[in-house]
DNA sequence: AAATAATTTAGACATTCGCTTAATTATCTA
DNA sequence: TAGATAATTAAGCGAATGTCTAAATTATTT
C-alpha cells in the first residue's frame, strides 16, 4: 500500500507509467526518454516494480517493462472510499434504444 | 500536481482524509485520532490543504476541515488516464424497463 | 485586563529520497 | 572465447521529509 503512494509521488516514475500506457518497453528505450543516467531509471523501475504498479519479463538480454493492473486496482479501491463523500465526473454515456 | 501526490504519500495524512469522509471536524478532534503531537498533526493539515485536499474554515476559536473536492478530482483525471489501458472494476448497474 | 484554550510557527534532528559515477552481471556476436 | 551491449547493483552525497519541543498567535471566558 505504501509502496504504491510513495511509486507515484514522483514525477518521473510518473511519466513512466504513462510512456508504458503506449505499451511495453524495455528499460534502455524508457530511459532514452528522460535526460537522467540509466542507473537512476533503473532504480525508478524497480521502486515501480516492487509497488507492483509494472511487471518486467526478460527478453533476452533486454528487459521489458509493462503496466500492472494489480497494483492500480489497489490505489483505484482506496480511491473510491471517497466517492461516499463525493461523486467524480463520470463519462457521458447515451443509452439508445 | 506534485503536491497532490506527495500529500497522499503518508500514512498519517491518508488516515486524516479517511476520518473526514465521515464529515468536517476541528483540528483538535482530528489531533486526538493519532498518538503524534499537534504541531505533527497541523503540519500534515497544511500539506493536504496546500494539495487543495481539504478545505479549512475558522469558526471561532476552532479551526474546522473538510474534504475538497477540487483536489480529489485532479487525482482522478490522471488515474482515468490509465484506463486506455485496462479497465477497472465498475459497479454493478442494472437497467429495468 | 488577565487567564485559559485552540492552533500554528519556529528551530532542530534523524531518516529517507533522488541523483551521480564506478563496478558487476548477463547476453549476444564475430 | 574475447569484446560489445543491456541492465543492475553499489557507494556516496546534498536535499527533502517527518517528527519533536518550545514559543508565538488568536479567540474566548471570567
Amino acid at each position: 500500500m505504501d509502496s504504491k503512494f510513495k511509486a507515484i509521488n514522483d514525477p518521473t516514475r510518473r511519466e513512466i507509467l504513462q510512456f508504458l500506457v503506449n505499451g511495453p518497453q524495455n528499460a534502455g528505450k524508457i530511459a532514452d526518454q528522460f535526460e537522467m543516467s540509466k542507473p537512476s531509471i533503473s532504480h525508478h523501475l524497480d521502486l515501480l516494480k516492487q509497488a507492483k504498479l509494472i511487471q518486467a519479463e526478460k527478453k533476452g538480454q533486454f528487459i521489458e517493462y509493462k503496466l500492472d493492473k494489480s497494483g492500480f486496482e489497489v490505489i483505484h479501491t482506496w480511491f473510491q472510499s471517497f466517492s461516499k463523500y463525493f461523486e467524480f465526473p463520470k463519462p457521458k454515456i447515451r443509452i439508445e434504444i
